[in-house]
RNA sequence: GCUCCUGUAGCUCAAUGGAUAGAGCGAUACCCCCCUAAGGUAUAGGUUGCAGGUUCAACUCCUGUCAGGAGCACCA
C-alpha cells in the first residue's frame, strides 16, 4: 500500500528520488490524519516556495490521478494526508498475511552467531538469560530472512576461574560430594573469590596460579579427573537451561581446546612484530589508537582468553565456511571486542571486517550489579522455581483438572516468555534492571499477554470447526477491523528493520502493539456470531499467523491454549 | 583521570528529525448475557537532567555541563 503512495508521488515530483520519497512518507500516529502522510518541508529547497503552497499545488495534481487504492487525499498545513481504500487494503492484507511466508526476507549468506558463552564452575544467573535470549532471537531473525545460521556457543571451561574453583574445592571442601547443582557449584566459586580477596599476602593466589599451570600442562591425573568431572556437571546444568530457553546450538567451542592454537598464534604475532613483549607478558599495544593494551600471554607463559579467542576467530571462518561472524557479548567487553577485531585486522585475516559485535547491557538488580564472583545474584534455577510455581497457580485457576504434564509445559512456556520478553523488549544496549515483582507480572506489556492474545485467536478458530461460514461479501470495514489489518500490514517492514539493525526489540514492541489492537478488536467485534463471518475469521487467521511468527522470532513458545 | 553507554510520568520502558511525546506497572472508577477477565474502557500523572547551538521543524543531531553505569595489563 505504501508503495502505491510512493509511486503516485514520484510521478508528480520528478525531482525527488523514489527512495527519498519513501523516507519522507510517514504513518501518522493519529489516524485522523490519514493512513500515510507526506510532509512537504523537504521540498522547500527545491521549489523555493513555502511548504503549505507546495502541499496545495501538489495535492491538486495528485487529486487527478488517484489510483483506486487511495480513496482520498487531504491537505493539512504542509502535510498531504492519504486515506487508503479500506476494502482494497483489507483484501490485500488478508491475502498476503495468511501465507506462512508473509514477511520473510530473501537474503543469502552463512552467518555464525556466537552467544551465551557461559563459564563452567560458575553460576548461570538471570543475567545470562539476556545474552542467550538475544542471541537466539537474532539467529531466528536471520533465518527468517533467508540466512543460513550456525549457532555457536563458546564455553569457558578453562582459565583462572576454573583454577580458582578447583583450588578452593581441593583445599577447603574436599569432603563434600560433587553435585550437579547450580547453586552448589556457584557457592564454591564465591568462596574461592572471598578467600582470595581476604588474603592480603597474596600467598593463596600463588597456589591458584600453580594449579592454573598444572591445568594447562594437563599432566596431573588427579587434577585433570576432577576438572573433567566438575566441568561436566556445569555443562549438564547448562544443557537443561538451554532446553528450557528453547535454544539449541549447532557448534560448541571450548576454551580448553583453543589453548594450544592460542599460544601458537601469540608466538607468531610476536615473531612478526605485531605483538610485543612487555613486562614479561606478550601483548598487543593499541595505546596509539586509544585502545589500550591487550594481553595475550601471562608472564608465566600461560595463555589468556584473548589469544584463545583470536585462534577461534580463524577457526570459525576456516572450518565452518561462514561469510560473517556475529558475537553477542555483554557491553563490559566493548573495549575488548574492539581490540580483538583490530588484532584480526592486523593479522590480515581477510574476514576481519565481517566480524560484528552485538553488545548488550548488564542485568542489574535494584540494589546494583549482579556478579557471579560475589554471589550477589539470582540464579536461574531459583528464579525458575519461583516463576513456575506462580504460573502454575494461574493456570490451575482457569483449568483445575489439567494434567501435570500439560500443566508443567504451559507453566514453563509462560514463565520463560515473561522473562525473555521483558529482556528483549527493551533496547539491548541499555542495562536491564531486574525487578522480581515485575518479572512475575503476567499482565500488560508482557510475554504472557502476547501468548494470551494468541491463545484467544486460536480459541476462536478452534470453535469454528464444523460451522459453515457465511460467505457474505465485505460491505464495510469497521475501524477496529481496519486498525488491526493495517498493523498486520506493517509486519514485513518491521522484519526487515529488525534484520538490518539486528534488533529484536523492534519485533517485541510491534508484537505488543499488534496484540493490543487485536484485543480491542476482540472485545468489539464478535467473530463467530458475525454477519461477515468469513471476513472476521480471515482477519483472526492473519493475526494469528503474524503474532505467531513474531513470538517465534523472539524465541517465545506459542500456546494454543492457556 | 581518560574512553564508551545511558538520563523521557512515582517506577520500568517506547517514540526512521515531523502534526497533540506514548505504553505497562502502581492509584482511582467502570465492564463477564457475550468467541479465554493473563482481557477491555475511563481519569489522574511530563519544562524529555541542565545550558547553549544547528534546522522550516529537536526527546532525536552538535558543543558544554551535571548525574548514573561499564571499561581502562596479565579475569573472562
Amino acid at each position: 500500500m505504501k508503495q502505491k503512495v510512493v509511486k503516485l508521488l514520484s510521478r508528480e515530483s520528478r525531482k525527488l528520488k523514489k527512495s527519498e520519497i519513501e523516507k519522507i512518507i510517514e504513518v501518522p500516529q493519529n489516524s485522523d490524519f490519514g493512513d500515510y502522510a507526506f510532509p512537504c518541508f523537504p521540498l522547500v529547497s527545491i521549489f523555493k516556495r513555502n511548504p503549505e503552497q507546495i502541499a496545495q499545488d501538489l495535492a491538486k495534481k495528485l487529486q487527478k490521478k488517484l489510483p483506486r487504492e487511495i480513496e482520498k487525499i487531504e491537505v493539512a498545513g504542509a502535510y498531504i494526508n492519504f486515506f487508503v481504500n479500506k476494502k482494497i487494503l483489507a483484501k490485500d492484507v488478508i491475502k498476503k498475511a495468511i501465507d506462512k511466508n508473509y514477511g520473510k526476507g530473501n537474503y543469502r549468506a552463512r552467518v555464525m552467531v556466537e552467544f551465551s558463552q557461559a563459564n563452567t564452575h560458575k553460576a548461570f544467573h538471570i543475567g545470562h538469560i539476556r545474552g542467550t535470549s538475544l542471541g537466539e532471537s537474532l539467529a531466528r531473525i536471520l533465518e527468517f530472512n533467508g540466512i543460513n545460521v550456525v549457532r555457536a556457543n563458546y564455553q569457558g571451561d578453562a582459565g583462572m576461574h576454573v583454577a580458582k574453583w578447583l583450588w578452593c574445592y581441593q583445599k577447603y571442601h574436599k569432603k563434600q560430594k560433587l553435585r550437579k547443582d547450580e547453586s552448589w557449584i556457584a557457592e564454591i566459586y564465591v568462596d574461592a573469590v572471598r578467600r582470595l580477596t581476604k588474603d592480603k599476602t597474596k600467598g593463596l593466589q600463588v597456589e591458584v596460579d600453580e594449579i592454573n599451570r598444572k591445568l594447562e600442562k594437563a599432566k596431573n591425573k588427579k587434577l585433570m579427573s576432577l576438572w573433567k568431572k566438575t566441568r561436566k556437571l556445569s555443562l549438564d546444568v547448562f544443557e537443561t537451561i538451554y532446553r528450557d530457553l528453547n535454544t539449541k546450538f549447532d557448534v560448541y567451542f571450548f576454551e580448553r581446546s583453543m589453548e594450544k592454537q592460542g599460544k601458537q598464534i601469540a608466538f607468531e604475532l610476536l615473531k612478526k612484530g605485531i605483538a610485543k613483549k612487555s613486562e614479561g607478558a606478550v601483548v598487543m599495544d593499541f595505546e596509539k589508537q586509544g585502545l589500550g593494551v591487550l594481553v595475550l600471554l601471562r608472564k608465566d607463559g600461560t595463555v589468556l582468553y584473548s589469544a584463545k579467542d583470536i585462534a577461534l576467530a580463524e577457526k570459525k571462518f576456516k572450518k565452518y565456511k561462514i561469510d560473517s561472524s556475529i558475537y553477542v557479548v555483554g557491553n563490559e567487553q566493548n573495549l575488548y571486542m574492539k581490540q580483538l577485531f583490530k588484532t584480526l585486522e592486523l593479522m590480515k585475516l581477510k574476514q576481519a571486517s565481517n566480524c560484528k559485535h552485538i553488545t548488550y547491557g548488564l542485568v542489574r538488580l535494584p540494589t546494583g550489579k549482579m556478579s557471579s564472583r560475589t554471589g550477589e545474584n539470582i540464579l536461574y534455577s531459583d528464579f525458575k522455581k519461583e516463576i513456575m510455581d506462580f504460573a502454575k497457580k494461574r493456570i490451575k485457576q482457569r483449568e483445575p483438572g489439567l494434567k501435570k504434564q500439560e500443566l508443567d509445559k504451559r507453566a514453563l512456556a509462560v514463565g520463560i516468555s515473561a522473562i525473555k520478553y521483558s529482556m528483549l523488549k527493551q533496547d539491548s544496549k541499555k542495562s536491564f534492571i531486574f525487578i522480581k515483582k515485575d518479572a512475575l507480572n503476567f499482565e500488560g506489556n508482557s510475554g504472557p499477554y502476547l501468548q494470551y492474545s494468541y491463545a484467544r485467536a486460536s480459541s476462536i478458530l478452534r470453535k469454528l470447526k464444523g460451522i459453515k461460514l457465511s460467505k457474505k461479501l465485505i460491505t464495510e470495514v469497521n475501524p477496529y477491523e481496519f486498525k488491526l489489518l493495517k498493523k498486520i500490514s506493517e509486519f514485513p517492514e518491521i522484519i526487515n528493520k529488525a534484520y538490518t539493525n539486528l534488533d529484536p526489540s523492534l519485533i517485541a514492541n510491534y508484537s505488543y502493539q499488534l496484540a493490543q489492537i487485536f484485543n480491542e478488536f476482540y472485545h468489539v467485534c464478535p467473530v463467530i456470531k458475525a454477519e461477515n463471518q468469513q471476513f472476521r475469521v480471515d482477519i483472526v487467521k492473519a493475526f494469528k499467523n503474524v503474532l505467531g511468527n513474531c513470538l517465534n522470532l523472539l524465541g517465545i513458545e506459542v500456546l494454543e491454549r492457556m
